[in-house]
DNA sequence: AATGCAATTGCAAATCGTTTGCAATTAGAG
DNA sequence: CTCTAATTGCAAACGATTTGCAATTGCATT
């Protein structure tokens, strides 16, 4: 068994901390949320939801996700291109390397990198609210030397 | 006045480069991104095209922004929450500090962050194809040190 | 367990930024 | 100046997301 994430969160808790109704849609959406390894978007949800209760609509799903971002539930991220793409608020700050050809989200963190932002923001004269650090690219080809082919 | 850039781009010249037609709508768009010192999304610029010619259209900008883009002589930012936005090819690689209050935007480079990416990207085996930094942040309340001007 | 009502839902229509099909126009080679 | 393919404006289509509304439902209350 992998656990998907470290932390795994407990949502509903989350929800009905802020007195919000834990109703059926909900506990679905909030159950594929928690057992999701991956980076998944709102219609990938909805498609996984439908398998569970076929009466969930996309509409929903929306509403759902901008419910749990708006409580720092989880995090939206509008990766190049795609629609958004959410995962579970509950693990440390991380960017993202994402896979321009299987679309596959990696998480990484670097401290010094993080620094140097704060360092520039404040050279800048700002103070950095949020920020978005994405690296876009493709699995090194293994093997030989570097060479194009 | 002020010089918008650095290296003030000749469009036309490129356009011709790649065997595309110098329209009266180009023109006028090209002339706009020439002397544009911010970062315009397509509706501003078309906006802008209006006052110039006023029977130029959105969708003629927007073909004209993917065209200039293909080509290589603007490069497009999706940053958070509103439209594309575009500038010049022509300066060296920068990131964008956005100022989420007034949706200013503020050009650095860090060459150290740069190298970090990379080193990153390698020991997770995958080679850089674009990456995307960008800090959303606030001017700093003029405390004691540093003074805005 | 039944009641009551605001919160929530599904649906369809609306929205926003952007793209596209098409017939009319036009740049620019000849 | 002629010719034709490239380009245009328009409106309709687009994909992702949001919203109005009437019907439903969670859940605090009896």
């Amino acid at each position: 068994m992998n656990e998907p994430h470290p932390t795994r969160p407990d949502y509903e808790a989350e929800l009905r901390k802020t007195g919000v109704r834990i109703t059926r849609p909900r506990k679905v959406i909030l159950s594929i949320l928690s057992d999701a390894g991956d980076h998944p978007d709102a219609l990938e949800i909805f498609k996984r939801a439908v398998e569970i209760d076929s009466g969930i609509s996309l509409s929903t799903v929306y509403r759902t996700m901008k419910l749990l971002e708006e409580i720092g539930a989880i995090h939206r991220h509008a990766f190049e291109g795609g629609p958004s793409r959410f995962e579970p608020a509950g693990e440390e700050h991380h960017d993202h390397l994402i896979d321009i050809e299987t679309g596959d989200v990696i998480e990484f963190h670097s401290a010094r990198i993080e620094e140097l932002q704060e360092e520039i923001a404040r050279e800048l004269g700002y103070d950095i609210v949020r920020h978005r650090l994405e690296l876009y690219g493709r699995k090194r080809r293994a093997g030989r030397s570097a060479r194009g082919g």
